[in-house]
DNA sequence: GTAGGGTTAG
């Protein structure tokens, strides 16, 4: 009935919608019925509204169809309709226009623009405003610019359209340009130009423009207005001016809302406010997933671990859908703080809601598996992701690389090569390591000269960093200072730190004190560096030297970083400093050192005390050593969990040659795996043994 | 009389 309704439609343009849709219907062959019931269903949803546009344009309602099909998305039908109409009126225009403009569609709209010349209709400037803004919003600013420079007569609405395109895939300057010569600016034009410096990230000159905004007349800044401008001082990280305008809001307040409220708290986490960002956020009603992300990255960027994590439940609790960035970002935080079983209990959630494998989420998981040390489950997630990103194939790579497999860690950077990917410069990096990691002096060498001369791409100061890891690690000492005299940059802190520490594998006092010289130029604050070098003078027994040291740190008032280890034990942190006693069950770690200690003579551990900073009795020394934060993590690891689980250890810097000797004891004696990752690399220790095979 | 301006997340 419905089929033959159309048939008697006498408006042409509905009667070819009559044959798209007839015509798919009837196309259907017979062994097609499963799909045919869903193709009916929407025959029959949409045969409703045709035979209402039929009715409309039967009775020369033509905007009203227009608006219909509009609504519908049918934009192509709209524009059958206009073609049937002899002379369109502005407001058919203007509908058109918008919808074109709201849903970009740019080809639509100039067939709009374009059927509007022909027929011979004189746009006034509110029209000419509409295709301003829909050439504008479709990011054509070239057809938008000359509409204007066409235009009979401009308003202030027409500059503030081109100054918002120009400010968006245009120019600032253009942007700028417009708004000096425009007659007359309003809230809009000072709002458009604020917003486009900060977009443009100059918050300098959006903040100038602000203060000539305040000193002129009739022009108040308003929500939109002080969202913009709040960005831009979360970009300075003034908090001064971030409190004047907080005042200002709390004046004017009624004029706020939640995305004021959501830079305003933006504003105080930027400027390392951060409890007062999270007054804000609590105060805010509508909170989206964007601001639950925002304030939960704003704590695991202070540091602030067990807020962050605290915060990542109540989102989950409040309903409100976690998204790809939150995944992300939380899964990064528990990378950065080994927070395996929280990573796993995330991996669990997000398995159950169905996470998608595409998203930058996967590859989170991937680094933070690996990171994590546990790369059986990175390559698990890697596997699962159908199309693995460049940045997985660093995860897994470097992952591989950190946990004693540097094999693994370069199959799989051929197989990168293989799949046809295009390897950046941060992969290399990854390969690299692994080849130190792995003493493959020649390899790595020539993964180096293959990254300029086979892939074309630009070496980094990194890239320079890593090759003279390698060639240190192993003494090739000439031909680390050759790469460094050759090298196109400056070399930086990485490197010399990396040379440095080559330099106190192989006692090499000499280009150890040239090393460390270049590092007490970059960064004379950092501690690392009086400390190796005291270590390699210590290790040359060169006392006097260890003094003068230490001197100078005192001179400069740098203090050595505490050493500082933890585990995870269910979920909790427990954190050691060196020498700590504060655990809970610190008497009964130290009972059980003290035991091992014994059992660790009894099989042939000699204490190396050579790395010990302090010029002190070898007695005392040896008691140093075994109060050192990792022994206290491993053997509390050991007491707290059942036979036989792997204990997994982590330290914020470097691990010392006692210790790496001595858990590779206590792993023999204890019957367990333990992974200890410090600063720059995992060890995995198994029956007496390290997985980086001592080198490191 | 219409239209033109905004923030935050890996």
């Amino acid at each position: 009935m419905r089929r033959a309704n159309f048939r008697t439609s006498n408006i042409s343009c509905v009667n070819q919608l009559n044959r798209t849709t007839s015509c798919s219907y009837s196309s259907q062959s017979q062994e097609d019925s499963v799909r045919k019931r869903p193709v009916r269903k929407t025959f029959l949803k949409s045969s409703n509204n045709d035979d209402l546009i039929t009715d409309l344009c039967k009775h020369n309602k033509f905007k009203e169809a227009i608006d219909i099909l509009c609504n519908q998305r049918r934009l192509k039908e709209a524009l059958q309709i206009l073609h049937q109409i002899s002379h369109p009126s502005p407001s058919i225009y203007s509908s058109l226009i918008q919808f074109c403009r709201q849903n970009r569609a740019l080809e639509e709209g100039k067939k709009v623009h374009s059927h509007l010349k022909s027929s011979g209709f004189k746009p006034g400037v509110f029209i000419s405003n509409c295709l301003l803004d829909m050439y504008a919003k479709c990011g054509n600013i070239s057809d938008a610019q000359t509409l204007f420079d066409e235009m009979q007569e401009r308003d202030v609405c027409s500059y503030n359209t081109m100054i918002s395109g120009f400010t968006k895939g245009g120019s600032l300057e253009q942007a700028r340009n417009l708004f000096d010569e425009m007659p007359q600016r309003d809230n809009f034009s000072w709002t458009a130009m604020i917003s486009g410096y900060v977009r443009y990230n100059q918050p300098i000159e959006a903040l100038d423009l602000y203060r000539m905004m305040q000193n002129f007349e009739n022009s108040v800044s308003n929500k939109f207005t002080l969202s913009s401008v709040l960005s831009a001082v979360s970009a300075i990280q003034c908090l001064r001016l971030g409190k004047e305008i907080h005042g200002y809001i709390m004046r004017t307040g009624f004029d706020s809302d939640e995305v004021v409220w959501s830079a305003l708290s933006d504003m105080y986490g930027k400027c390392g406010s951060i409890n007062e960002a999270r007054q804000i956020f609590d105060k805010m009603v509508d909170r989206d997933v964007v601001s639950w992300t925002a304030m939960i990255g704003r704590y695991f960027q202070e540091g602030r671990r067990e807020e962050g994590f605290a915060l990542f439940s109540e989102l989950i609790k409040s309903g409100i859908r976690p998204n790809a960035f939150t995944f992300a970002g939380v899964l990064n935080a528990c990378a950065d703080h080994a927070a395996e079983e929280l990573g796993k209990q995330v991996h669990g959630y997000m398995t159950r809601i169905g996470y998608d494998p595409y998203s930058f989420a996967a590859s989170a998981l991937v680094h933070m598996y690996s990171k994590c040390g546990n790369v059986e489950n990175s390559k698990k997630v890697f596997n699962g992701m159908p199309r693995p990103d460049l940045v997985s194939w660093t995860s897994l790579i470097a992952g591989y690389a950190q946990n004693g497999m540097p094999d693994k860690a370069l199959e799989y950077f051929e197989l990168l090569l293989k799949s046809g990917t295009q390897p950046d410069h941060i992969v290399f990096v990854g390969v690299l390591t692994a080849c130190t990691h792995a003493g493959l002096v020649d390899k790595g060498l020539q993964y180096f000269h293959s990254i300029k001369e086979k892939h074309g791409l630009t070496y980094t100061a990194d890239h320079y960093a890593c090759i003279v890891d390698l060639l240190a690690r192993s003494g090739r000492f000439h031909e680390a200072e050759d790469v460094i005299s050759k090298m196109p940059m400056k070399p930086d802190k990485f490197l010399w730190a990396s040379l440095l520490g080559g330099c106190r594998i192989h006692g090499n006092l000499d280009l150890a004190k040239r090393a460390a010289e270049a590092l007490f130029e970059i960064e004379p604050e950092n501690p690392a560096t009086y400390v190796t070098m005291a270590n390699i003078y210590a290790s040359a027994g060169k006392w006097s030297e260890v003094a003068s040291i230490r001197k100078l740190m005192d001179d400069r008032g740098v203090v050595k970083k505490p050493g500082l280890s933890w585990i995870e034990i269910q979920r909790d942190a427990h954190v050691f400093l060196v020498g700590d006693t504060s655990h809970p069950r610190s008497k009964e770690i130290h009972e059980f050192l003290g035991k091992l200690s014994k059992r660790m003579k009894e099989e042939g551990y000699v204490p190396d005390t050579n790395f010990v900073l302090h010029d002190v009795e070898e007695e005392q020394k040896e008691q140093n050593l075994s109060y050192h934060s990792e022994k206290l993590a491993v053997a509390f690891g050991i007491i707290a969990t059942p036979p036989g689980t792997t204990i997994k250890v982590y330290k914020n810097l470097r691990t010392c040659v006692d210790c790496h000797t001595a858990i590779k004891f206590i792993s023999k004696i204890a019957k367990r795996k333990i992974v200890v990752r410090d600063s720059s690399r995992f060890h995995s220790f198994e029956d007496g043994n390290c997985s980086c095979r001592d080198y490191w």
